[in-house]
DNA sequence: ATGGTAGGGCACCTA
């Protein structure tokens, strides 16, 4: 099974670069964030055509995520206890044997900024929910855009970068209570160096010179660790016309 | 410290 995780902000415009991407790269499962595309107007049709079926919990003009499979995913979950939230960041189903959670986590604006506040009380209950996921369902992967450079081998410049929102001990913290569930970094089962990215600001021409960050993860429970065949960021549609500023990162297991 | 770009939607907000 191969599993993607992909910002496309704005699936209205992407949609053709994510099919696109799809014929080429042969996912089995796509999780989806910053769709901005409320419910009905998800592009159910398209994407049926393309091969996948989808989950989704979308709202207005920010945030939004969705799971496309070969398969109708099962036992969708868009609210978890303790978070009385409107905003559309969460999505967890099951797709075969493996049970996915999709994350657009807060961005945070900020160190001390109330979103910033609001970013770290959000991580606290996504970390208690996946408690109980991954209790039910060993065979967890939980995936998106973490908006959390793990550490300073995944920030371009990590002296400039500092402790500025994304890398903020705080934040790597709550990042480390979810890993320590039992959940993996898969791209570093197999990569160690620094200089991989999978997100590029639109500005300053960061992508050309590689000015990016990691902060798109594809994450696995223990009891998936030795199916993991590869774990890799695809580049290629950020060098496309009109891209993300994401580009699709993806995990290959043998089940 | 600021602003650079992009998307949504039409004045700014979010990233």
């Amino acid at each position: 099974m191969k599993i993607a995780s992909w910002n496309v902000n704005s699936l209205k415009v992407r949609l053709p670069q994510l099919t696109e991407w799809a014929a080429e790269a042969k996912p089995d499962v796509i999780a989806l964030q910053e769709t901005k595309l409320e419910d009905a107007k998800f592009p159910v049709d398209e994407l049926a055509a393309a091969g996948y079926r989808a989950v989704y919990s979308g709202q207005k003009t920010y945030n939004g995520v969705a799971i496309l499979a070969r398969e109708e995913p099962a036992d969708v979950v868009t609210d978890i206890p303790g978070l009385d939230d409107p905003q559309r960041r969460i999505l967890a189903a099951t797709v075969g044997s493996v049970r996915l959670v999709d994350l657009y986590v807060v961005n945070g604006k900020a160190v001390g900024d109330e979103k910033y506040a609001y970013k770290l009380d959000w991580l606290a209950k996504v970390r208690d929910f996946l408690e109980e996921e991954h209790k039910r369902h060993p065979h967890l992967v939980v995936l998106g855009d973490f908006n959390i450079a793990p550490d300073d081998r995944d920030v371009y410049d990590p002296v400039a970068w500092g402790e500025d929102v994304l890398c903020s001990p705080p934040e790597r913290d709550a990042l480390k209570a979810i890993t320590a569930l039992g959940l993996h970094d898969s791209f570093r089962l197999f990569e160690q160096d620094g200089g991989h990215f999978s997100w590029w600001d639109y500005r300053q021409a960061a992508f050309r010179r590689n000015m990016g960050l990691r902060i798109d993860l594809i994450l696995v429970g223990d009891a998936l660790k030795q199916a993991v065949k590869a774990a890799a960021i695809d580049r290629t549609p950020r060098r496309w016309e009109r891209p993300s500023d994401h580009t699709p990162v993806t995990l290959d297991l043998d089940i």
